[in-house]
DNA sequence: AATATATATGTAATATTATAACATAACGTA
DNA sequence: TACGTTATGTTATAATATTACATATATATT
């Protein structure tokens, strides 16, 4: 099982991990011989700041405050299609909005367990749950190309008598 | 496993299975003393009478079509939430669409295999994947709530070499 | 360096999905 | 009937996403 978890769940460096992020978005642009231009990048520190994800407009103005010029709509959506193509940002479909992905070039399960109380969202890969999906629709004859999983609940520092308690 | 995999992608008597659908949900509805009013039971209809989602504005002009009056939007949503609420449909997030759930008032695992090509929504419920992503999210003291699976792929009659081929 | 080609962004308008706020109507019950 | 509750009507607007076309920037080629 690969989880970001622990490391959403608990105090840490921020900073290094977002760094830690930006230098493999960059290799894996590299490798795979697509430009990770400025826009492309600053919207990816963004969905890499905190552990929340964020919607495309919260990211205009976010983006509002650091560049110069207002960036539109569609420069924004071409962007997230374009880091979610290379498996560096996830969607969150029942929020309509994006997270950076913590394992990009690894397996995914695309398992997402959103906070219902501070929109925190941690990531699972579990190669059991793919394998029991994979049977599962096999069975009925459907051929299975992709997934998202997404679980609500709360995290461990909101449940009372999670972690932090 | 529960599933109406094999029913969906069959050939079968829509007109019967609508029927006894809408006859379930007057029963839940009695059961839990809300009303199910005409444009409610118009709507589940809607969402019965084929295997595809439905989205609210696509109801709204299925119901331009039956009714005498044009119903507005928050009327639509009113409906579609009141038939959430009671289990008798579901949302697919990633298509922003609603369709009937065939086994209301059971255990849900709330899994969808949606066909990329011919949009048809199949649903499972399996207690194994229930009790694997209990496990998982346990594991990290995550609390889990509810859940919603999405499965994108084609479904046996639209997969090359499938049932009907 | 100059040009051509492909890639990325700017810009304006608009489509699509969903909700807020408040008024009216229908229903269920004392 | 009169009251309280529930449901719907109505208008406006918020939030999310895309289309179509123009411009700019980067990369490759000469």
């Amino acid at each position: 099982m690969l989880t970001n978890a622990r490391l959403v769940y608990q105090p840490h460096d921020q900073v290094r991990i977002l760094n830690a992020a930006i230098a493999r978005a960059h290799d894996i642009c590299e490798a795979a011989n697509v430009r990770l231009t400025p826009t492309r990048e600053a919207i990816l520190k963004l969905l890499w700041q905190g552990h929340q994800p964020m919607g495309a407009y919260q990211l205009q103005q976010q983006l509002a405050k650091v560049s110069e010029k207002p960036i539109a709509p569609p420069t924004i959506y071409r962007a997230i299609e374009f880091l979610i193509d290379l498996g560096l940002v996830h969607r969150i479909h029942s929020l309509n909005a994006y997270i950076g992905c913590p394992f990009p070039s690894s397996e995914h399960s695309n398992i997402f367990m959103i906070c219902e109380k501070c929109n925190t969202v941690a990531e699972v890969s579990d190669k059991r749950v793919n394998n029991l999906l994979a049977a599962m629709t096999d069975k009925v004859g459907f051929k299975l190309h992709s997934q998202t999983i997404e679980l609500f609940g709360l995290c461990p520092n909101c449940e009372p008598g999670g972690s932090d308690e």
